[in-house]
DNA sequence: CGGTACGTTGAGTCATATCAACCATAGTGG
DNA sequence: CCACTATGGTTGATATGACTCAACGTACCG
């Protein structure tokens, strides 16, 4: 299932080049990681690790794009977030030391270290200065999560899908053709957005028809960004 | 607006008997929380902090029960979570030293202590062990809010309704006529479901309807717990 | 006794979900 | 090379959950 490992990054310039929060380890403990670490590589579609598992570790992002999401009563998926070069997945369980309560796929083939259990437990413990980094990134993400509470509480399905596309916007970027970097199904932008499939293909039709975005299969162009900030009453 | 302090408790023992995250500390550390803390009481319906306000400190809550909220696009609000006794509320802007996030109001006539900003950071560089119960603390409730955006994404009003009663039932209690401790208005119940005022009333009086609660003004009794798990999909 | 906040009910509307059919594409195996 | 299958995308028709609006009831409070 794996791919041999092409080059295993070291951790102390994987950190620095994509911001990663490894970037606020020593020198001896980064060198630790990356004697411990695994290093292991994933195709598309493969899963890392699923919803109610134990895990023994956590993953840091090298290459690729992660979904992490959450199934629902009726089997749904709920995608919670992406994780891109740079994020760790999977941290949740392994401090609170409770089985996963997310799954993970790989979005695309993709490069990770996987970290055991226990190191990060001793990172916090033995640097002050990461064990503050953490809970900042911590604390962002469930900042994050208040306001999608919020939005998702409130909002149309039409306001967070347009919402949404601008966060991925932003998130991931635009490819050489200014088509948003990461490919989605209409399946998952719905699961994204919290709503049926058919009506992603509908609203993202009229949102082409007013000139917001342009669509070729899987590809989305925003073109009006003003547009659709103003229609999501979304704000970075 | 503030009450005369009854008597001022002590972290320690405080910390101790309503479970809070300060039975981490060591008696030093504890101490010097109790010499440079402030404790304040707020009448029921006081704001303590305002979303987008800097704030020099965050809360413990020794009595009393505070909502924490946000407020939406349209001005509707959303309540993110109740803060009881042992609870700290705000540490996530003190943290990442950005402005509130959210609105916190006192539910009830409550008693707190205030305790500067730069405690927080200071206690995590200190004490690894505080730092790692923070840190789960924090986990704990980025888990929940996960959950939460998967419910209201995919649940029906109906099933949130009997879902938050379950919470509500679990993390306050009954009082001595069995009802609810939380005593919450058709429309606080409504912004934590996510759904209009109008829909709840008609919600609880089916719920009455089909003897899951009894209903008396803002009393709420569950008298079918298992019934309204099922109605919900909601385990603990 | 008027005012204010909360609760309730009914009627009408609309956004969104659901169901169903169909098309396009790509990979698979005989 | 072609049927076969799976997956994803699209469109239309229909149903309905939930919101909005409006009116009115209730209760407490100064």
């Amino acid at each position: 299932m794996n791919d041999r490992p092409v080059t295993v990054p070291m951790c102390d310039k994987c950190a620095l080049s994509i911001n990663a929060i490894f970037k606020y380890l020593t020198k001896d403990e980064s060198d630790k990681i990356n004697f411990i670490k695994d290093f292991r590589s994933f195709r598309k579609g493969t899963i890392l690790y699923t919803e109610g598992s134990r895990i023994s570790g956590f993953y840091c992002i090298n290459k690729g794009i992660i979904k992490v999401y959450k199934t629902g009563a009726d089997g749904k998926e709920q995608i919670i977030r992406f994780a891109k070069p740079g994020d760790i997945i999977a941290y949740r369980s392994v401090l609170s030391n409770e089985p996963a309560c997310t799954t993970a796929k790989a979005l695309e083939d993709c490069n990770v270290c996987f970290i055991p259990s226990e190191i990060l437990p001793q990172l916090v413990r033995s640097n002050p200065d990461f064990a503050l980094e953490l809970v900042k990134l911590i604390c962002n993400e469930l900042g994050e999560a208040n306001s999608y509470i919020t939005d998702i509480a409130q909002k149309t399905v039409r306001e967070r899908l347009a919402e949404v596309l601008l966060k991925l916007y932003y998130d991931f970027g635009i490819d050489d053709h200014k088509n948003l970097r990461i490919s989605l199904t209409r399946e998952e932008l719905a699961n994204i957005v919290g709503t049926a499939t058919e009506s992603v293909i509908r609203l993202l039709s009229e949102f082409k028809s007013d000139n917001l975005i342009e669509l070729s299969g899987r590809k989305i162009m925003l073109i009006n960004i003003k547009g659709l900030e103003k229609l999501s009453h979304f704000t970075r």
